[in-house]
DNA sequence: TCTTTACTACGAAATTCTTCGTAGATACTA
DNA sequence: TAGTATCTACGAAGAATTTCGTAGTAAAGA
């Protein structure tokens, strides 16, 4: 599952609204990029034929529902981005994430917690 | 600066084996994919046309330089990738990214200390 | 009821990216 | 020298993605 870079701005607010209209969705995108009604409600209309969302027809209008869960896809994605741009090598990935991004504490706990895990299984000693 | 797919393929060949001929970036490309000789070319010249690659010529062929860094086109590769993706949580990636690839001893050990790092600009105690 | 408004359906244009065929030039080889 | 191999240049087809205009329909409001 390979969405698009406009699939995947609907599916972005698709997961943090959950099931909307098109013109729900439209509102949304429309505040930080410039595009048409039509343009949104026929990619949504591609995404049903592709089995990305669902719909179930309300009144006049249809709402649209997601059917492929966020993380699921973050973790396709994030595979083939750090093989075509990081050839292959998470860690380098990792890396660069943390010098670039400021994180809570609370994020950098739980990085640490993941950290000690794979030490634990690399050489448990 | 946001190459295609296409071009990033090639720019990874010759981030890791530097300044080369079409012959040899097309050479290592169809290792891993099926792909015609004037492809490379025409993607190769187009490249140059953009700015990303500069050439000189040798003897009969063209040898082609990078003109771009690989960690400065990961890095906005990155961001722009943790936007589309994560909704701009660089710190959601990093789990996942842990998550799913296992890191060697000593990689752990260098994004530990980048953490230990962030950990004391954040609140150091 | 008539008009305006909001929605879906759909075709097709526009754009971007990728692919390759063909032509022309130059070097190499028998 | 004739033929073959290898290279660049370039146009254009093909494919994938994105965009939008137009038409039709149903609801809402005057």
């Amino acid at each position: 599952m390979k969405p698009t870079d406009a699939e995947l701005e609907i599916l972005q607010v698709l997961w943090s609204k959950g099931p909307s209209t098109v013109r729900q969705v439209h509102d949304e995108l429309i505040k930080t990029r410039d595009v048409g009604y039509t343009t949104t409600l026929k990619l949504m209309q591609i995404m049903q034929e592709k089995g990305i969302l669902s719909r179930t027809e309300d009144a006049r209008s249809h709402v649209y529902h997601v059917l492929i869960g966020e993380e699921e896809t973050q973790k396709s994605l994030l595979g083939r981005f750090v093989e075509t741009a990081f050839r292959g090598s998470a860690t380098k990935l990792v890396i660069q994430a943390l010098g670039q991004h400021k994180a809570s504490r609370e994020e950098l706990d739980e990085i640490r917690a993941l950290l000690n895990q794979q030490l634990n299984q690399n050489s448990p000693d």
